[in-house]
DNA sequence: TGCGAAAAATGAAACGTTTCATATAGAAGG
DNA sequence: CCTTCTATATGAAACGTTTCATTTTTCGCA
């Protein structure tokens, strides 16, 4: 018979040691027993090379130590950043991450959503693009950027301040005819919010402020037409342009660009996210910076429930201004 | 008595549709069962709407149908967007994604390879920092970029190659004296090739090849003093430059902007990976990419054991160039 | 020295599956 | 109508834990 050598089990350790099922348990876990048991435990442990069994303790005991964590995909910056941190937040309390990509489709998001429920995970954080995701009641969930309402917490920048600060950084900067960039229109969206403070902020200002927003599935070209429409004379109408997110901001530059039109002394362009290019380097576009880090770490705590939620509850983090050369200061 | 709902279990569902057990447990692994029972189980599983219970089934069966992923994170594009393409291989065969970033600490690495191991994954797919890493026979291993020997198949670009075809386009575009830069001394990694393929490359073309290669821990700044070293009269020594990754091209890009030199004018600088600044735009520096795709699927497949590795084997993948602005052509 | 109370160890039952030996029903053949 | 064979359904045991009702040990105190 050419057994497989399969792994011990606490009753190896049991046997091993010389002591009950239960007693190995209680040192597994950390729960205090006789010291002389202890030590024999320990030594049966070191000896066989145990290591408990996740799947047995997570049926029996119903909790995993796993969160699921789901956004669009990893290609985006701002959301294979988001999930770094969120993974060392996890890591740091020693639960695991079950990744799942989205892919912005709400259908897939459904499933993958019952798909964590399914695998018993002891909680779900997720960027969601279906305004109508269905949650079950038993397994916690944190919302990121997107409020559902209920009693499903979500955690987000703060996207209406972010929208004003970008207005009145391009006002500070001498910009006195601006437009407004958006791809898509979940309108449920936290995001959309930063239309919202933007077209305040520039109320507030005196300055006019043209918006565009396409479609969900419109392709870039459409920007590209609209810049032409502004263009007269080798000059455009706008001084100054708000990107929804460093994305689009980069694309809107590219285009800028094709036209013969200089960033920023033409006309400066700010986007929103903060994404650093390759991680740590510098910015490549003046930006509304998101708190990556503390949307991570608030989604984690209240995942974990060490921080009780009671009521519906929108967290607003504080965002900030980052210069990255595409607007005047 | 406030019971909190739990979840129904097979047993419920056979009660429901008054089978067995065994029945049911057959209609949810879709092996053939009588028409009738087929149905009634069905309707069953409808009604009271079940769902397997996966660490109950991982028990059992020893198989979770996870796999873990090791990269040492997600800020660098390489990793979160190798990762992004494993975990769309890994989901369209109906696996999941335990992941563990590695903070590229060979401990570190060691731990989570035992965690992962104790979480009872399905495999490994491991991109190594630590060249002394342990690894249980049990599970499926398969290392990115770093070849181990005995009977763990690795996976990478034609890193060699690359290094080649940097120093041929390099040559093409003019260049007559060269330099190679690379951070970090993980000598049995597979992408020191580079450097290999690289001076062998410029051997054979005849051009003189001055290699600046760091200590692990050493700061950006050591470049710098050494690009001054090679700077006289505003001109630099070397008229070509291949950085061992996009990450430290940009690094060393800003360095000769900082020191007046324009790129690709004064000097043509080639980096290696193929990142995509914003995912899917157009290449911020001309780079050897690496067929982050096809480097996944072979992963994957390895992984799952779809294709069965018997020797040592060390899987090379083809590479290309790419052209992004900072090469003549 | 002996008693009772408190503390600690024990081991059986249970978690929700899979699997396998057994039981059953139905079909075919005589 | 009975036997045999096949195909299918059954349900008990097992996977490796946790937990809890019991039993055993320890120890202070009379």
């Amino acid at each position: 018979m050419n057994q497989t050598k399969t792994s011990p089990t606490m009753k190896d350790v049991a046997q091993e040691a010389g002591v009950s099922l239960g007693t190995v348990s209680k040192v597994v876990n950390g729960i205090s027993v006789g010291e002389e048991y202890y030590r024999r435990v320990q030594a049966a442990i070191e000896k066989l090379d145990y290591r408990i069994n996740s799947y047995a303790k997570g049926l029996k005991s119903n909790k995993t130590f796993t969160i699921a964590v789901m956004v669009p995909n990893l290609i985006n910056p701002f959301f294979s950043q988001l999930v770094d941190a969120i993974n060392r937040e996890l890591a740091a309390k020693n639960y695991r991450m079950l990744f799942y990509a989205t892919d912005y489709d709400p259908k897939l998001e459904q499933r993958l959503v019952q798909l964590a429920e399914q695998q018993k995970v002891d909680g779900i954080i997720c960027l969601s693009y279906n305004p109508e995701l269905k949650v079950s009641e038993g397994v916690p969930f944190v919302s990121i950027d997107r409020y559902f309402g209920g009693n499903i917490p979500c955690v987000s920048a703060d996207n209406y301040g972010g929208g004003r600060l970008a207005a009145e950084k391009l006002a500070e900067n001498g910009c006195r005819n601006v437009a407004f960039m958006r791809v898509g229109s979940h309108l449920t969206n936290e995001p959309n919010k930063r239309k919202d403070g933007f077209v305040s902020g520039c109320e507030a200002l005196g300055i006019p402020c043209t918006l565009k927003i396409t479609g969900d599935d419109t392709p870039i070209s459409v920007f590209e037409d609209f810049l032409r429409e502004h263009f007269r004379d080798g000059k455009l109408e706008f001084d100054g342009i708000f990107c929804v997110t460093d994305y689009l901001a980069h694309q809107i530059i590219g285009i800028l660009s094709s036209m013969g039109l200089q960033v920023p002394e033409d006309v400066q362009v700010i986007g929103f996210d903060g994404i650093r290019a390759f991680g740590d380097q510098e910015l490549t576009c003046s930006t509304i910076i998101q708190p990556i880090e503390a949307i991570a770490s608030s989604c984690v705590e209240m995942v974990l429930g060490t921080q009780l939620i009671k009521a519906p509850s929108l967290l607003c983090l504080p965002i900030s201004y980052g210069f990255g050369g595409t607007t005047k200061a």
